[in-house]
DNA sequence: TTATCGTGGATAGATTTTATCTGCAATAGG
DNA sequence: CCTATTGCAGATAAAATCTATCCACGATAA
């Protein structure tokens, strides 16, 4: 069982975009220099967000990505979900049905007791996801993160926003 | 996010392998036609059982696998753990320290945010699958699966499991 | 008009998963 | 002792997935 890596960007840049202000954008460029990423793989994962909505885009120069909602209504399952697909971990195979004696499909309408242990398991997983939002993120950050590192983080978002012209279409 | 397939074959097995009457065996190659699942390669998994002490295995003719504790012992958790490795789930990467700005390691010694929220919620996964033990999806199908599928199953471990002497040192 | 930005597709390398085969050690039974 | 059966370890390889890069394209602010 694994995440992959685009979990961590995904999040990390959501976050970094709960600090832009009002309906600025900021670039992908800028997002990948944040952490460090390659900026041609981390737009697959941030297009993922957009897809979800998740994130909106503004394409244009001074375009860039922005929150597609308050980021109270934005949680990590959401996140996981537009990054890794909503598809459940364990995909039950039936393989139950698959021994050398052959019983008719009738015999395994109910359905496999295992697959049943695992994906409530899941269900916990993910629920446990759904608890925490974006702001709970943010804001744990701002009240126990380290004040240099909350400082180049706010002087990095400040230097690469970009403000956009109000858009009625989009506006929230 | 995906489990392998071996996660599959490993509960399958341990839950037949709960039916074998006491310090019998049951070969690995009986397990695959079981479940008709390649034998060579379900071995690695049923290896991986071994090695964490949930299987015992018996070399030589008349040999193959048992539990190596009570159905009642063993969980979910255990199995998982076992096949798909004790790491979580979610990986941190540490990119928050990767941006253009490098700043000194004593600004990172609390941990991640994220992280912790990932974790946290990869424990609510492990709780859930450690609620579960191997006694009860046999009792669950037991008590709910088709009594055809049932007797196919009674039919096939009381065909290959092997009796084996009594052995001081192996016994529980 | 131009430069900047996001989108989508093609591509390719790296890694992981799945699967098979072989030789080896252990051992029950003759 | 001999043989057949079984589990074990390692090499190998095919397949799938993950990671990463690049380019052509449309949108748009200046």
């Amino acid at each position: 069982m694994k995440l992959g890596e685009g979990v961590e960007a995904a999040i990390h840049c959501a976050a970094t975009l709960a600090s832009v202000e009002g309906n600025s954008t900021m670039p992908g460029a800028a997002l990948a220099e944040s952490f460090g990423l390659s900026p041609s793989y981390l737009l697959k994962h941030l297009n993922m967000l957009t897809a979800a909505r998740i994130l909106e885009s503004v394409p244009g120069p001074a375009g860039g990505y922005r929150l597609a909602r308050a980021a109270e209504r934005i949680t990590l399952l959401d996140i996981v979900l537009a990054v890794e697909g909503r598809e459940p971990a364990f995909r039950c195979g039936e393989i139950r049905r698959n021994g050398p004696v052959k019983l008719d499909a009738s015999a395994y309408v109910k359905p496999c007791g295992i697959n049943a242990a695992m994906l409530k398991a899941e269900a916990a997983y993910r629920a446990a996801l759904a608890e925490t939002k974006l702001s709970d993120i943010v804001a744990t950050y701002a009240a126990e993160g380290d004040p240099r590192s909350l400082a180049a983080s706010c002087a990095f978002v400040e230097r690469h926003q970009r403000p956009q012209k109000p858009n009625p279409t989009t506006k929230v």
